[in-house]
Parts: C-alpha cells; structure tokens; sequence
DNA sequence: CACGGTGCATAAGTGATCCTGATGCGCATG
DNA sequence: CATGCGCATCAGGATCACTTATGCACCGTG
C-alpha cells in the first residue's frame, strides 16, 4: 500500500525492461508479482504510471522516473555507509576510474601509497563516467576518480547522487590532435574557438566529448561526421590521423600518441581535469591515498 | 527483514524523541513495534544502531542519520512531484520565505502576478532557511525563496536535498548597523575585515546570520557576545542602537531602520542574495512567477 | 476467420509478516 | 527494598505478499 522501496523497485526494473514478465525474471518474482507491485504503487499514488501494452511510462510515471533511481541509490550508499564500518578492510583499495582519470599524478600517489603499506591488495576498475559515483556510493569502491572537461579550476559537474566530497587530482592542458602534415600542426597552439565548424570526431567514451565541449564554450558547434565508442586513445589518434576528423585530449596524453601532432588549445582556457570523489568517511587505506593526492596538488600547485 | 522506509522512519523517530514509547506514540504505533521495527533494522544491517538507556545513537546509527533524512524527504519529494500532476490547483499560490528573503523585487513581481490573474489565492509563508527547500520538495509550497549572504553572483551553499532549480532573485550590499553617535557611523564605508574581533549580536534568523559571515570570510572572529532569536530586524535594531553590539543586514532594510545608521560594507565584497527555489517542473501559477522574476533580474542586470 | 501464442490482469490460497496486548526485566529513584 | 519507568520479548491474530492457476485482450499466421 506505501510507497515502499521494493515496489519502485520492480517499478523502475518493468520500464527498465519494458515488461513486466522482463522485470520479473530479473527480480526473481513470478509476473503476477509484478503486476501486484505496479498495480500497487499505482493505487498508492492514485495515477496510473505504466502504459501497458507496449510497456510505457505515463506522464506521471516519467516524473516517477526522475526520482525512482536516485532514491534507490541512496538506499543502497546508506546501507554500505553502515556496512563499511564494520566490514572495513584495511588491507584492500579499490579504485573506480573514468578511461582518462588514472593520471600520472594518481599513478605516483598509488606508487608512494604501495611503498608505505606493502601489502596492500590494489584493485583499479575503468568504468564509464557516470557509473564511477555509484561505485563510490555503493561501496563498490573506495575511490573514485572521474575526468572531464572544465574551466581552470572550476569543478567538474558530477551528478548530486548522494554525499559525497570530491576533491581536484590533476589540471592537464588540452590539446587538439591533428595529422601531421595538416596546416595547423605547425602552430604552438590553437584557438577552439576558430574550430567549433571544423570536422569533428566524437569520442565520448574518451577524455574529451563533444558535448562536454559544447556546453562548456557555450557554442552550437562541434558537430561531429565520425563516432568513436571506446576508451582507447590510440584507436581515435588513428582516426585523427587519417584525416577523419579532429580530435580532443589531454596534452601529456596527447603528446605520446604516433601519428599525430598535439597542439596545445586555448580560448577559451580549458583544461583537463580529474576529480577524487570520496565518501564522506573514508576508511582506512582510502583516507590515506586522499591525503597523498591532497597533499601533491597542493605542493603542485 | 529489509532496510524499508516504514523502518528508517521510525528509526529516525526514536533517535529525533530519545526514546522508543515517544516515538511510539508519535507514530501512532504501540511501544512493541517500535522496539521490533529498530531490531529489524538492526539485524538487517547487521550492526546496533541505537544504544538505550539512555536512548542515543551508536557510531553505526550515527552514520545512517545522515542518510535517513535525507532519503525520507525525498521520498515524500517524489510523491508530491507524482501527486502536483493530477491535483494542480491553477488557482493557489503558495510561497514559503526565509525570513529577509520577501525583498521588494519579489513583491513587485506578486504584484504583477496578481495583476495578471486577479483572483490568485495567494499565501506566504516566513519559516526558517534550512526548511524552506523541504516545503517546496514536499508540494507544501509551490515556490521557496531564500536569502543568505554570498560572494557577488555566487550561488548561495543549499543543502542538496533534491531535484531543485534555483534561480538568482535579488542582490543588495550589506551593511552594518551602529548606534548614530558611534564613531564609525559618520563613515560612507566600512570593512567588514576590520570589525572580525568587534562586538556582534548573532542574530541567525534574519538575514545575516553570523556563522555564515564566518563561513565565508574565513576568519574564526564576528564571535557573539548577545543572541537575538526571531526575525523582526527592529528588535535588533534596538539592540543595535544600545551599544549591546554590531549586527549585519541588507542595507535597504538597515536603512529604514530607527535608531541606527546603516554603514554599506564592502571588503570582502559580499552582498545579501536572494534564491528562487522551485521543483524541475513547477505548476501554472508559479511557473509564471518564475518568469516574472527571472524577467525582472535579467533587465535588473 | 479460426487458432495458438504472447503478455498482462485477476482470483484464490497459503505461508510469512507485522502489529497488538501481556509480560518480563534491568535500572534508576526515593 | 519497593516502586515506577522504559525497553525487550512472547504469543496470538489480522493482514500482507507472495505463488499457482486461470482469464482475457491483442497479434500474427495459416
């Protein structure tokens, strides 16, 4: 009858799948049980939520929508926020990044960190961006590092999911990879802006996507000819370099790869920039990497 | 058995009365079920969360308090967003205010509302800052509005209960009120770093409460020597114009103010900002509001 | 147009659950 | 040491939340 945890649950699950035989089988419930549940949940909100036939949300079941997966996200990162104290293992670390997050700057503090306590048991997992704060939340990792495209020091816009503290690992300068007997490789740097109708490749998976870089120039332009799906930043220099389009990296980054020629962006100033996202009482081997990283981009900066 | 809403009400219940009969009773359920529900929660979670007599918190209850509340709100958030869509009331108004937060810009922009719609059943509300958020996401309010001091065109810090849009209001400078035969009354100007370690009256329910003038000037000073609870600023006045101390207020309401001499402050720039706060998809009546004012500070710019 | 297949709704039954009322027990207080 | 207060525990009954079985609307097929 209320509005309980389980039915959103298998609400969110039969639109996720769009049947209610589909949720059932994953949520280990019969059909029937489903039913029961949307039918409920429906009664209790006195508004029908789910088209039938084909599976659909209704209006109200969109606005549902909008808050169904965060709330049960929560559930989940204050049920491993209680588990993680007393299942604390101080002698594992595990690190949720994002493909362009695991910066020379964090791979030093891992370094140092390792040093101090040599028996630690270091387990580092590339996720897609948006997945990495869920990890964290969920206690699926100690640690998450998320990159992304932003003004100098101005934060990276994370979904607000939960409680979380984030904290600035790394500023990298961009840099725009061209073929190397382009015109503008020779320069020491470009302007993005003189480049918004330019061929674009769009690589969302990497460090860099196009439309990260619309919203933050604030521009229309950036539209991409040629898609590139994957964390590899050697497949997408291929690409720059067979003249498919242009591409965006990190410079250090950019720097290494064969190819092409990485020339430096600015205007607007934009940098590359990784972010540490903890939660909000770190356990042991995880503080002490947070403090590491604290403690470099301090000194760095 | 599992980690239900019903169940972190309750615990919440018992940890907000200190004891498990009163939440009883505020819950409308018998003693036994309380103490069943805070046993189910716990072996759920596999931790005691409450430690009785006396009734308080353990380090693992500690630890859910900061979720449960939060996950409750949105909950009753979510709800209210499914029920706005089908009982939307085109007619009804309701406006919930911090206390300093109904500035003239928003009076004229009712004003204009009313003008347009004239039989508006128009209510608003003046309650503290920090549940001025819970009435909007709850559909208790259609629109909040809440004032604080910031840095010029920063965002005021609200707490990130929800799916919230927040819109610039107002801007007014701040000023300091001295009795009128101070010696810094006569003064066009005043710092406000050189008055850290002055007399203050804390007075944290009108518009300039001194922890936040701390917070942002980042001193340890603007240490209180008198309190004043409530939010009529000629009360404080009065105490201001005693001697008894220094108090801060938006300077077009210092200056109306008997008995006292508004001196603006500047260094460290700040200015009293007022916030809009609306839900991602506000109803008829507010949403025009919106409008209104959004219109009104974009040409106020 | 009959026919079977698919997929959600509904009905009936059953074991689990959740609440109440009664009682037990530890701990203060006088 | 008696008493009261407050949480824990127990037993029982109402309710709930599943399952199985069946119904029914819709769709494609021969």
């Amino acid at each position: 009858m209320r509005m309980d945890t389980h039915l959103l649950r298998t609400f969110v699950a039969v639109l996720d799948h769009r049947s209610f035989s589909g949720a059932a089988k994953a949520l280990g419930y019969t059909q029937s049980a489903v039913s029961q549940h949307v039918a409920a949940l429906e009664a209790d909100l006195g508004a029908r939520l789910v088209e039938r036939r084909p599976v659909a949300p209704t209006p109200a079941g969109t606005r549902l929508l909008e808050h169904a997966p965060a709330l049960l996200l929560r559930l989940d990162a204050a049920r491993a926020d209680v588990a993680r104290l007393h299942h604390a293992q101080p002698t594992r670390l595990t690190l949720a990044c994002s493909a362009a997050a695991l910066t020379s700057t964090v791979a030093r503090a891992l370094a140092q960190l390792r040093a101090t306590t040599p028996l630690l048991d270091l387990e580092v997992r590339v996720l897609a961006r948006e997945v990495v704060i869920e990890e964290v939340l969920t206690a699926r990792a100690d640690l998450g590092l998320v990159d992304g495209v932003a003004a100098p020091s101005d934060p990276l816009p994370l979904p607000d999911l939960g409680p979380t503290t984030t904290l600035a690992a790394a500023e990298q300068p961009l840099a725009v990879l061209f073929p190397t007997d382009h015109p503008l490789a020779r320069r020491r740097s470009v302007r993005l802006t003189d480049l918004t109708q330019a061929q674009w490749i769009d690589a969302p998976d990497t460090a860099v996507p196009l439309d990260r870089l619309r919203a933050v120039c604030r521009t229309e332009g950036f539209r991409p000819r040629v898609r590139h799906r994957g964390t590899d930043p050697h497949g997408l220099a291929a690409l720059a370099a067979a003249g498919l389009g242009l591409a965006a990296l990190p410079l250090p980054l950019a720097a290494t790869l064969p190819g092409v020629t990485a020339v430096p962006a600015d205007e607007p100033r934009l940098v590359h920039r990784t972010e540490l996202v903890h939660t909000a009482h770190p356990t042991e081997p995880a503080r002490q990497l947070v403090d590491l990283i604290a403690g470099r981009t301090a000194t760095a900066r």
